[in-house]
DNA sequence: TTTCATACTTACCTTTCTGTACGTACTTAC
DNA sequence: GTAAGTACGTACAGAAAGGTAAGTATGAAA
C-alpha cells in the first residue's frame, strides 16, 4: 500500500529554481502538480466554495458540494493545504470539529476558479445547443 | 431529420433547458461534464496553447503541449470540438493536414483558463516555498 | 439506551484514464 | 530505395482516480 505523495520530493535547489516562474508547458515542471491539484474534479469545487472568503467546516463543505465522498474531499483538502492555499484548523474535541479557510494565496486562485466555472455554468446552454445540433448530423 | 422523432420529448425540454444556467454544485448537473473537458489534464494546456488566436495543426499542438500522447490530444481536441469550443478543419489532402482554431466561445473558456494558468505559473514558486518549509515540520 | 453526527483513515474493489504500439496511404527528402 | 512525416483509429495493459464500507471516540438528542 502506498502513501498519498501531498508534495513532490524535496530536492535540494534554492534561489535558481524557488524565484523561477513555472511552465505548465514543459512536461518536467513540477508546476503541473500544482494545475492538478487546482484542476482536479473535486479541488474545482472545493476551491469554488471557499471563494466567498466564509470559513466551512469539513461537513459542511461535504454537503456543499454535490457527490464529493468524504475520501475524497479528505484528501482534495489535503493537497490544497499542502499547497498552502487553504488553511486547516482543528479543536482538538471530542465530536471533531475543523475549519477550512482559503489563505490569501488561496484566494487569488480561488478567483481565477470561479471565474472559470463562472463561465461554464453561463456558457453551458451554448455548449448544450451545440450538443443538440449536432445529434441531427 | 431525427429531431422531428425526439420532438414531444425535446421540446417540453427545449425551453427549461437551453436557458437555465448550469449548476456545477450539482452532481446531476451535465454542466460537470464540460468542467471535467475543459480542467482535463490536456484540456487545460490544449486551451492554453490555441488562446493566442493561432491557427494550429495537430502535429504542431502535439510538439507545443510537451508530453502529450496522440491518443490523448486526439480525444482532447475531439471533446472541445463536440463541446464546440474548437473548430477542426480537415484538408482532402493525401498527407493529412487539419488545421485546429478556438471558435468564439472557445476564445472566451481560454482565456479564463490562460488566467487560472498563468496565474499558476507566476505563483508556482509561493507553492514551491510553501512545499519546502513544510518539510521541516 | 440506542442512534446519530463529527472528521477523518484504511482496505478493497471498480471505473476511468492514459500511454504504447501498430496500422494507414501517400508524399517528400535523403 | 528507404526512412520520415502526417492525423488519426484501435487494441491492449498498466496506472491512477474514485466509490463503498467499516472503524474511532465521544457528546448530544431521541
Amino acid at each position: 500500500m502506498k502513501k498519498d505523495v501531498l508534495a513532490p520530493a524535496a530536492e535540494a535547489f534554492t534561489l535558481t529554481e524557488k524565484l523561477q516562474r513555472g511552465d505548465l508547458l514543459s512536461a518536467a515542471c513540477p508546476s503541473r502538480t500544482v494545475l492538478k491539484h487546482i484542476t482536479s474534479r473535486w479541488g474545482v469545487l472545493t476551491l469554488m466554495v471557499l471563494e466567498d472568503g466564509q470559513t466551512r467546516r469539513f461537513s459542511e463543505l461535504r454537503r456543499l458540494i454535490d457527490g464529493v465522498s468524504e475520501r475524497m474531499l479528505a484528501q482534495t483538502l489535503q493537497w490544497l493545504e499542502a499547497d498552502g492555499l487553504v488553511n486547516r484548523v482543528a479543536y482538538d474535541v471530542v465530536p471533531p470539529h475543523v475549519e477550512y479557510t482559503l489563505t490569501p494565496l488561496g484566494q487569488q486562485a480561488a478567483q481565477k476558479v470561479r471565474a472559470l466555472a463562472d463561465w461554464v455554468e453561463v456558457s453551458f446552454p451554448d455548449v448544450q445547443q451545440h450538443w443538440n445540433s449536432k445529434l441531427a448530423s
